[in-house]
DNA sequence: TTGACATATTCCCATATCGGCATATATACT
DNA sequence: AGTATATATGCCGATATGGGAATATGTCAA
């Protein structure tokens, strides 16, 4: 069995950092792909197929006007992964006041 | 170019389900690798390597005692990914909002 | 219709992957 | 030393990948 899909979810389909970069870029406006080609400096073909990746787990969305295709990225998409780091918040709070406590036991011992 | 290893960051370390259920399973408290294997119903040796691959990142961190081995969840290393995410959150609330209004408006028209 | 522009798809290739299985290493016990 | 337990590594095979280059599709304009 080799890696799951890029597509198979957002997991997968943010793993490449190329895509993500895509959906910083499309997240505050929509653009034309020509603009993420010019911005990001890649090929087109490439944009095109990371785009497709992206549409096919919902994490950009597309609108037609005339011969160009505005796509933006569907925040709403990001927020499983949002959510699933967010159970990790209180472990690593308590590694801080771990941390915190241990420079201060530290400091006092001077 | 093949995709990126799984061990080149931890966007890519985590792609993996295993491994995600792996980092949850390890965060409230350290275990030893039959108690992972036992509460996953994973092969011993496929356990072994996604934690390879989740140490490499750092992701857990190890503490050997007598012929067992401690793994814990360092979630400090999840940090990133909670930041990244987080800078959506403001798109996401914006949709949110306009989905509210959009509810409203048609609520009021009745 | 022909040509120009915008975007998408196809084909090729080198490579990392995960699971399965066997085996290696490391430690403890007698 | 020899055996049992705990964990790690090596090898294999099937597969999806991303870049590159070429080409296809779709749309406008003259």
């Amino acid at each position: 069995m080799p890696r799951a899909s890029t597509t198979s979810d957002v997991f997968n389909a943010i793993a490449e950092s190329r895509r993500r970069d895509i959906l910083s870029f499309l997240a505050q406006q929509e653009r034309p792909v020509t603009d993420i080609v010019l911005q990001l400096g890649l090929e087109q073909p490439s944009v095109s197929k990371h785009l497709r990746v992206l549409r096919d787990v919902g994490l950009v969305r597309v609108r037609r006007e005339g011969r160009q295709k505005f796509y933006r990225t569907n925040a709403e998409a990001i927020r499983p992964l949002y959510e699933w780091t967010s159970t990790f918040q209180r472990f690593w709070r308590h590694q801080l006041i771990r941390v915190k406590e241990r420079a201060e036991a530290q400091a006092n011992k001077i």
